[in-house]
DNA sequence: CGACGTGTTGATCTCTCTCAATTAGAGTGG
DNA sequence: CCACTCTAATTGAGAGAGATCAACACGTCG
């Protein structure tokens, strides 16, 4: 799976963006240096790294993540086809997180500095970069209540539904096919400051009240608006997104 | 306390932000709708509000919060002057969160659409936002890596040292004087997802450890490397900012 | 002076963690 | 084709960090 210009970028055909100018595409495309493909569980950019290129992630999923000095790991958030990878990094500093393929993943690779010639030339789609990282933070936001104030139960359900909801917007009939679902229940238990055991224990619990099921890296939704009270999540979040 | 001109800012003495040209503050001037004091303990923006308007923190102290259905509280960051109130909600989506005050609070006003001049008239000064932003980011990052990793214990003496820093950077002699914190020990556990009584209990177990001391609102810090090391902080996370 | 907000401390209770062991599938190599 | 190894998922049992319940102290305020 390859493509040349960004006119043609299958994610465009989704419209989940808002649409673009043939003058903006080729901004985009004159910005943009080229592809990589990077193996699942391998690191896109280490915690700490100081020196990252800026990515759009456009096959596979990926997620940002913090660790501890004595390993303990979590998870910040999970990246999907449209996100942007490297955009807290601006000038100088390091980031504060690592981030890391799940599966292997596709992306667009562009030079440091481009999102400033994005601000200079297409003040609009700079303008659009920002609205794309507020985005991200209320993700953050979500996760924090989750990990916060959640009980174990809850958690697993509102992080379900919502990487189901996201992962069904990409989709054109997810309601029956289910979504891909690469996490590991490890992936899971570090995304929402739960151990690992006890991540099993709620899955299967859930699980067997007839909510949800996962197989063989599928996630199949059988009720959600139960799911969605379960994890006492109401606003209809995270919308589609523009810009890429 | 009050002023008229943005170039008479009290804050931009504090030379934590970038420099600006006389043209940069006209630009800023023009578009301050004017200011206003919101009391202690009361909303700035509430949870969901649509309308919101965008404000810049310029004294006292603020948080982000969001809560569950059944009132459980999870305070997301803290807000000090300097800070921007409202960037998340872009265009026409609600804020899925509240902001309220810490005390009583003086704001600047500047209209919904005032980011986007910005980003129009100096792509600069919007990529600055666009770094402001991030740089909340991965404040609520840490805090998330809090909430879900760290010990009571950890959690505590990371809120500590990281607040500490942000409001000794405002200040001249900080070491000698201790910092303000206007903070509940309710506010406190909030923010950490910790319980009121287990929060008191470890607070005050840092306390006789030496390591700091709470006394009518301000923090005083003892022992700034030990207090980092029982957080298991040792990035010097958020150094100063630019803009406003 | 009683009501209220904040801080403090002791005594249970329980949700979640840690430790341990088992099963199943996917590779690998002989 | 069959041991051998590794990773991921499961399940049971005991332990513990932190929650909940209860009381009390202190200062402010109408």
């Amino acid at each position: 799976m390859s493509y040349v210009s960004c006119a043609e970028c299958p994610l465009r055909k989704l419209d989940l963006f808002t649409p673009h100018s043939p003058d903006e595409l080729k901004l985009i495309q004159s910005l943009r240096r080229g592809q990589v493909t990077v193996p699942g569980g391998q690191d896109i950019i280490h915690e700490g790294q100081s020196d990252a290129l800026l990515y759009t992630l456009w096959a596979g999923w990926a997620f940002r993540y913090k660790t501890l000095s004595d390993g303990r790991r979590q998870i910040l958030n999970f990246l999907l086809p449209g996100d942007f990878i490297g955009v807290q990094q601006k000038m100088s500093d390091a980031l504060t997180h690592g981030v890391q393929a799940l599966g292997d993943v596709q992306l667009c690779v562009f030079p440091r500095d481009a999102l400033w010639h994005l601000h200079r030339a297409h003040p609009e789609m700079g303008f659009n970069v920002t609205w794309l990282t507020a985005q991200e933070q209320s993700q953050v936001d979500e996760n924090l209540l989750s990990a916060g104030r959640r009980s174990a139960e809850e958690r697993i359900a509102a992080l379900l539904i919502l990487l189901y909801r996201r992962a069904a917007a990409m989709l054109p009939d997810a309601g029956a096919t289910g979504v891909p679902f690469p996490l590991t229940q490890q992936h899971i238990a570090d995304a929402l400051g739960l151990s690992l055991v006890h991540t099993n224990k709620t899955l299967r619990k859930l699980e067997r009240l007839g909510l949800h099921r996962i197989e063989q890296g599928v996630l199949h939704i059988h009720d959600a608006k139960a799911l969605a009270r379960a994890g006492d999540v109401y606003a209809t979040m995270p919308p589609p997104r523009p810009l890429v």
